[in-house]
DNA sequence: GTCTATAAGTAGATAGAC
DNA sequence: GTCTATCTACTTATAGAC
């Protein structure tokens, strides 16, 4: 049982590093020292790796999304979620390098992925709505269909963020891939919050800044 | 020559439809009704293919931000450019589908691809810059900061909207895609726009649509 | 220009010995 | 549990006939 849980980590590490469709079987078996033969007495074959790996990001993800709905969190802890989810994200990069191809070789992922993304949506439409009724943001021009196209552009960096910052060249680790990322959403939400809203979100940056340092 | 130019159109035609990775260099051949060893007369490979193929799309772009920085258009062409620019990656969205693979795999195209990535992002904060001189929008605290992370964002709208919507399950044509991206660029800028600026660029929406329907 | 035939390379998968 | 050996399937690429 050991072996098995060795080998999905090397493997975690292997696709985040240089990607899935990049990697053979053989590839994995020999960073591993093992031979491939025995790679494949322990997965079926990279099919199997995948979704296991796939379904610890599921469960990571779903953990927090659930937390939020349930406990009915303050807005400060919804959006310290957000980092958190971004920390995962980078965590399982390699499923975002190229998502549309790695749902089409492994099918079984597709329709849970698309669930997640559903419940994900449903909860930064939530966490906006929350925010407009706390008067974090205050905006009486924020109808129901610019919350959803601002969903979308946010749902967009879930997705995409990391991927558009490697094609940009910017390698970044996973500390300034997760500013990177709230800096964007910021951004977005800037316009519709008063001096002191904004103050409150940089010093969640920063207090999430010293606490990743410390 | 014109079979040549049948294989390109053919080949472009069958890449955006199934993927480029989908597909292989006899697939294109039996679709073309031709041998596999008849394809590789014309072209050394799918690399060749789709090196070609990239290069007409680079040069549609480059002569629209040509025009647009060389002529000191107007605001509203400026605008306009960008409905075509997204006409532009819809009709050769192949390339856009996983992004980060396929420059890897034909790594002559990598540079070039980052350069006219780099030209568009110079193109866009042009654009906004012009905006906010104008007057068209008006925001003090729209500072350099904040312009170079709305670029991005625009600019992650031009790589993966159409990753997004495909993701998500949106099986859009040409038209509702460009509206779409629109839309959400508009989304943007909404909050930093007056009342009659926003009815200028939903009367553009508008305009388009019919022109294009008509 | 176009075809057939075939080589060469690679990934995925399994059987059977240890 | 682990290994070696091997097989299938697929794609790219080329040589040589028509």
């Amino acid at each position: 049982m050991k072996r098995r849980e060795h080998i999905l980590l090397v493997s975690l590490e292997l696709f985040n590093n240089e990607g899935e469709s990049n990697l053979s079987a053989v590839d994995i078996a020999n960073e591993l020292d093992i031979s491939p033969g025995n790679l494949y007495y322990h997965f079926k074959g990279k099919d199997e790796l995948v979704t296991e790996l796939y379904q610890r990001f599921e469960v990571g993800v779903e953990l927090l999304l659930h937390e939020g709905l349930e406990a009915k969190s303050t807005l400060e802890e919804y959006w310290l979620h957000l980092y958190v989810l971004f920390e995962h994200i980078y965590n399982y990069r390699f499923f975002f390098r190229n998502i549309s191809d790695l749902l089409q070789k492994y099918q079984s992922i597709e329709p849970r992925f698309r669930r997640l993304m559903e419940q994900q949506s449903r909860w930064v439409e939530q966490l906006l709505t929350g925010l407009l009724e706390e008067g974090v943001i205050a905006d009486p021009n924020l109808a129901a269909e610019r919350i959803k196209h601002l969903t979308d552009n946010i749902m967009l960096l879930f997705t995409h963020w990391f991927q558009f910052q490697v094609l940009r060249n910017r390698k970044l680790g996973q500390h300034d891939f997760i500013q990177s990322a709230i800096l964007q959403i910021m951004t977005l939400l800037a316009p519709y919050m008063g001096n002191l809203q904004l103050q409150f979100m940089e010093a969640c940056l920063e207090l999430y800044q010293r606490e990743k340092q410390g």
